[in-house]
DNA sequence: AGCACGCCGACT
DNA sequence: GTCGGCGTGCTC
């Protein structure tokens, strides 16, 4: 028997399966998903991989080695694991090992360390100095690890450890670790019923008080973990011994779960939905039944899309079927979360990366063992280890947070898609402003779309009004407000009502320039200007940790007229300081948010009114419902509409549609005041009326004019090199084999490959980006990824010579950055 | 990514 | 001769 093992070997040179000789011992065990350990290479270095399939024969003339040993650690992969993975590597193009890494429960990739025996034989030689101290210290040590040794000795490295290993000097001894591990406990358990146990007890002298306690409590109780019932009643751990010596309790060993919340005893009330609510659910489940799986709720905030959620979590829990429910970006989205545990405590898993990693291991393995049936977490909670699954939400699904930045690139939406088809289950996006893409394909394509459109109350939605900064700054005001907005303020002060500033930069100016010469100070290592942060006087770039004080005196011209060019949260904060000295202010942005409980204090300083103006990110768009505020200010609400990405018309709409709608909520009439220099553009003319219909009609226009999603797919492919011509040449090259192959082939429609350029950020820690973008149908993206697989991944070596160059593919990219 | 092999120059 | 550095090619 043979077993082919994807190996934990992260270069894309080896990105194969390989093929070992099961040995007789393991026959028996040795199964499909199971993890091993192998030896690989000349040296017979050991690594560990997963089997991914068993097979009599081998194909193919190559020698085979022997597995060298299974290990037990529960963390097998499941058959929709596996092919998960092979999923992942042919729609992203990713290695097999990425795939697995993302796919495999947090904490348990295992990490080689490297222990030391004696050898065996006697040494002959005479060995260098520091050659003899390792002999001696391992000797004397008897088993000791690599760092352990290297702390000791210093005129020793890794390398002289490994010659001497070859040599036979000293003895390698491989030990793999991992970060997570299951917890256990030991548990007693009676063995005889109630009237049973009271004639035991009858036996047992009344001098033996210790067993008495013990067996009284078993009376009652039929389990109970050893540690908290011998604090409980006083007594040692050794009396739970003797009685299971005497047959009367058995004590086991079991796995523990961390629990990472209170779990809330409180099952809650019948969930009250209003007739639309429920007419919605009922005709997703229809559907969901004759196999028509995909939805759209468009609903408006507080329209009470989670209501919509709960309901069917619910039906599919009766059918004895998982949920998963995907939101953004769980710190914002604590509400939600509350929400979903008051009403099925304890079969909720909450996956996200605030937990430590036993904690998410253990949410991990109470999935696969179905002890939780429903699963919120962001992102990567689509790789939770379901079996049984019925329906996955993804909330607020028009948020950039669900395309996964490093390898696999992939759309959460896309694995939902796959996934739905896969076991059968509903996929139910929601947004108040849905992504144009899922729009789409919920009106023509697959898919129904819902739209909520009553509030809740019947609140009306905030009057909204543009202001053109260009006529505030030709009527002589420079000033970062507007006088209607500093008026507004005024007035809400006054009221004792709470007033958002929202303005999408942290920190203090955007970049730093000199008025003489115009020059910026940039970040030395990437091609970006530093943002310039007030509270420590300093630059600090946004893609590498370099900082540095910012100079008095320009560095290129020596002039003393630096100036700080655009705003940020800390300049707004310092404007609102001075204009408003009496006012309680408060910043959250991702600086201010960085301790692990800063979101929620902030979020109840303003439930309880201890904040008069709260000055944010796009942070406070997200979910909070605060009653008292009456007005939010953007402060500049094109800042992203000039991004070099076809989705910053729509990043534009959905945020300040967003932040709007932060305004009056509970019976209150709310204000919104948007600031910008681009009145006319139509993301923000139709933001200003909420109207999501119009927007979408000129975008989706414009997508098909232009060539972009969902008519067209995106594919970049970015070569990253330390040297400019490196990743220049490579990059040409790449483009030139690309080219040879697209001009030959036959497409369903046209495709576009565009001509090499830098990518949008030249730069970024000392390291060269070139690009090139690919555009092409639906109908051809199988042949294209093909295409891109065989000119990047099969003949990247000979196209590519720069041997530190890197490539990165993006098959399903929404953004040119 | 490791590791071995082989080639080459420097040094005993 | 021998040691070490580095380029190349292979890994079931």
């Amino acid at each position: 028997m043979f077993a082919l093992v994807l190996l934990s070997n992260s270069s894309r040179e080896l990105d194969r399966i390989f093929t070992y000789k099961v040995p007789e011992n393991l026959l028996e065990t040795v199964k499909v998903g199971s993890r091993v350990i192998v030896p690989f290479g000349m040296g017979n270095n050991r690594i560990d991989g997963y089997v991914v399939a068993l097979k009599e024969s081998i194909d193919g003339n190559f020698r085979t080695k022997n597995i060298y040993q299974l290990l037990d650690d529960e963390v097998n992969l499941s058959t929709e694991q596996l092919e998960m993975i092979k999923y992942l590597k042919r729609t992203y193009l990713c290695t097999y090992y990425e795939a697995l890494q993302v796919v495999i429960p947090p904490g348990t990739k295992l990490k080689k360390e490297l222990y030391y025996v004696p050898a065996k034989k006697k040494i002959v030689k005479i060995l260098k100095l520091n050659e003899a101290e390792v002999v001696e210290y391992v000797n004397k040590k008897k088993y000791v690890s690599e760092k352990e040794i290297l702390e000791h000795l210093s005129n020793v490295d890794s390398k002289v450890l490994k010659k001497m290993v070859k040599n036979k000097w000293i003895t390698e001894v491989p030990r793999f670790i991992r970060d997570a591990n299951q917890l256990f406990r030991l548990v007693a358990r009676r063995n005889f019923e109630h009237d049973e146990m009271e004639k035991i007890l009858g036996k047992i002298p009344a001098s033996y008080k210790s067993q008495r306690k013990v067996l009284e409590f078993f009376l009652e109780n039929h389990s109970e973990e050893v540690s908290t019932l011998s604090q409980k009643l006083g007594v040692s751990r050794g009396v739970f011994d003797r009685l299971k010596e005497l047959g009367i309790i058995e004590v086991e060993r079991e796995s523990k779960f961390r629990y990472p919340y209170e779990i809330s005893e409180k099952n809650p009330a019948e969930l009250e939905l209003t007739k639309s609510q429920k007419s919605i659910v009922d005709d997703i489940m229809e559907r969901w039944e004759i196999g028509d799986y995909q939805s759209l709720i468009k609903g408006i905030t507080g329209s009470g899309k989670t209501y919509i959620y709960l309901e069917l979590m619910k039906r599919f829990l009766i059918l004895e079927k998982q949920s998963i429910i995907l939101v953004p970006e769980i710190a914002l989205t604590s509400q939600l979360v509350k929400k979903v545990m008051e009403y099925f405590g304890d079969q909720v898993a909450v996956l996200h990366s605030k937990l430590s990693i036993g904690e998410r291991y253990d949410q991990f393995r109470g999935i696969m063992t179905g002890k939780y049936k429903i699963i919120i977490g962001a992102r990567s909670g689509i790789f939770a280890p379901v079996s049984k699954l019925g329906l996955i939400v993804i909330d607020e699904e028009h948020e950039s947070s669900y395309k996964s930045d490093s390898n696999p690139k992939y759309l959460t939406h896309d694995l939902a898609r796959y996934l739905s088809k896969y076991h059968k289950g509903a996929l139910v996006l929601g947004s108040a402003t849905p992504s144009v893409e899922s729009y789409y394909e919920n009106i023509e394509g697959d898919g129904k779309l819902y739209k909520l459109t009553e509030r809740f109350n019947n609140l009306e939605l905030p009057e909204t009004k543009i202001i053109d900064m260009r006529k505030e700054l030709n009527s002589g005001n420079d000033g970062v407000f507007s006088r209607d907005l500093l008026k507004a303020m005024k007035d809400n002060l006054s009221k004792k009502e709470q007033t958002i500033i929202f303005i999408n930069r942290k920190g203090y100016a955007n970049f730093v320039s000199c008025k003489e010469c115009g020059s910026v100070i940039k970040c030395p290592k990437c091609d970006i200007a530093l943002v310039y942060h007030d509270y420590n006087n300093t630059g600090t770039c946004n893609y590498c940790d370099y900082r540095i004080h910012i100079p008095e005196i320009c560095p290129t011209c020596e002039s003393d007229n630096m100036s700080f060019v655009g705003l940020g949260t800390e300049r707004v904060m310092n404007e609102l300081k001075r204009l408003f000295p009496e006012a309680r202010l408060e910043r959250m942005d991702s600086v201010t948010t960085s301790k692990k409980n800063s979101v929620d204090e902030i979020v109840s300083k303003m439930e309880n009114n201890e904040i008069d103006i709260l000055v944010g990110t796009k942070m406070v768009a997200k979910g909070f419902n605060f009653e008292n505020v009456t007005l939010v200010g953007v402060v500049a609400a094109d800042m992203m509409l000039n991004f070099p990405d076809y989705k910053s018309s729509e990043s534009t709409f959905q945020l300040i549609t967003q932040v709007a709608g932060r305004a009056g909520r509970f019976g209150k009439k709310g204000m919104c005041i948007l600031q910008t220099y681009e009145p006319d553009d139509y993301a923000i003319v139709t933001s200003k009326n909420h109207d999501y219909e119009t927007f979408y009609k000129y975008e989706i226009s414009m997508r098909r004019t232009f060539g972009y999603p969902p008519f067209k797919y995106i594919a970049n492919i970015l070569v990253i090199s330390e040297n400019d011509n490196g990743a220049r040449n490579g990059i040409s090259r790449i483009y030139n084999g690309l080219k040879k192959v697209v001009d030959s082939q036959n497409f369903v429609e046209s495709i576009e490959l565009y001509q090499p350029t830098p990518a949008s950020i030249e730069k970024i820690n000392n390291k060269y980006r070139w690009q090139v973008i690919l555009k092409y149908s639906k109908l051809d993206q199988k042949k294209i990824r093909d295409i891109i697989k065989y000119v990047c991944i099969s003949n990247r070596d000979k196209l590519i010579d720069d041997k530190k160059a890197y490539l990165s593919l993006d098959l399903n990219s929404i953004s040119f950055l």
